[in-house]
DNA sequence: CCCCTTGTTCGACAATATCGAATGTCGTTC
DNA sequence: GAACGACATTCGATATTGTCGAACAAGGGG
């Protein structure tokens, strides 16, 4: 692990909407770094574009962070591809559309997209939630071992009216997830949500994140819930496959 | 300046929508590191999320990446706040818009919108050109003297049919440009491509980007000219208000 | 099943990031 | 307008830490 670069990638966390002008001495004591240490990292982060110095000598992230946001798979994909039907599902049932990605045992959400009158939920992007007791988390659950060893290991505690916190449950629901290619959760990990998810996978078969739709309970469940699901998976097929995934 | 930090940039910036996913021998070759470093830096980058590896031992960038963009100031306003003119403008006008910034001597497209049916230009985001020969790239050094300065010493040459080569002449029309608070480019870096651009100025006064919309010309001149600076002048200003600018 | 490619680990050396302090620069107050 | 104070920046010595070469492991293809 090499030191100073995980000291340079928690500098750039520090920015966030609600502080996204930071001088050199606001960032090392929020790190606990001497500011001479933070003003080198600072210095070679400016130099690379990552940041920017404006006059006041206050930093801000810089314009190679957007270069490297569009390199990101599926980014792309979502934005050109999958707008279109993302849009008229949030318009439709007022609700909000997550990517999101498996990381150290729980789910992180990347993407976001929710239309102005939906329901307002608690997540924004890097919020994290228990894989067991979100749609997208069972989903990537499901599809990855890997995942569902490090969740258990975890322990599942209890987040909600209807979460799942015996393991043997849980793996009866992944098997049945798998079957259908989709998962749902109602009110699990908060009250009265309900959500949908859809597994994305890579081009070597592997899932690599969830698609979900989440928005209230009356909306989504009855006849408009099949609509809904067909929907997602769609949404996530047209993913997958620019990300190269080959379906059998 | 520190070397790691450095190398880590470099490694992040290797993946592109043509390879966006590597091995590390990959890395390694393309930066001449030795596949050791190139291992250390890229397990640090994956334990922060920054990149990921899947089960095939290659790597890709992370969901870090795309939490850090939505954070980058006026990313989110360009996307809330101003699409909407954004949006009646490249369908109307069968044009592009884009943000740019100035960096080291040029300036660099850090956002792209286009409508399916304008006609291609080849820009694309990280993308470079020279300051005095874009509308965007004029407004910044209208606004920026030190911008100025470092453009004139990089010395000034010849990149389309109009482009002003004489420094006076730049300066008479840099003046022209604060006067105005808008700039234009006709065919000053590319053939038959005429370009409109405003300031955005952030919190201090200072001027950190320049929206701007480029198209043929045909659309653009005349009477439609006149709409369009009035648009993309708010487009600037709503932008400049969400970082805090207060006009005076 | 074995070879070959590619990723990962190990250890020693030397480069280099860190720390503390001194210097510089700006903005603010009296 | 001058002096103060807060902050960023530079400097220099020490020891940490990243680098390199090589050996090891794993995985895929023949």
């Amino acid at each position: 692990m090499i030191e100073s670069v995980k000291k340079a990638c928690q500098i750039i966390s520090c920015f966030s909407n609600e502080e996204p002008v930071l001088g050199i001495g606001a960032i090392a004591e929020k790190l606990g770094l001497h500011v001479s240490t933070a003003h080198h990292i600072v210095t070679t982060l400016c130099d690379e574009g990552v940041l920017m110095k404006d006059q006041k000598k206050k930093y801000r992230l810089g314009w190679r962070v957007l270069e490297w946001n569009n390199h990101v798979m599926f980014q792309q994909d979502v934005y050109e591809k999958a707008m279109p039907i993302v849009k008229e599902l949030i318009l439709r049932f007022k609700g909000t559309v997550h990517i999101a990605m498996f990381d150290k045992g729980t789910v992180v959400f990347v993407l976001r997209v929710s239309s102005e009158e939906s329901t307002p939920i608690q997540t924004y992007i890097g919020s994290r939630k228990p894989a067991y007791a979100t749609s997208s988390g069972k989903v990537l659950l499901a599809y990855n071992s890997v995942y569902l060893q490090e969740t258990i290991n975890r322990g599942l505690s209890h987040e909600g009216p209807n979460t799942i916190t015996d393991i043997n449950q849980l793996k009866k629901e992944l098997a049945e997830i798998r079957k259908k290619g989709y998962s749902i959760s109602n009110s699990e990990n908060s009250d009265d949500m309900y959500g949908v998810a859809a597994p994305i996978f890579s081009y070597s078969g592997e899932i690599i994140a969830a698609v979900n739709l989440v928005g209230p309970p009356s909306y989504m469940q009855g006849s408009n819930g099949d609509m809904i699901i067909r929907s997602l998976k769609s949404t996530a097929q047209s993913i997958s496959k620019e990300l190269g995934y080959i379906e059998i």
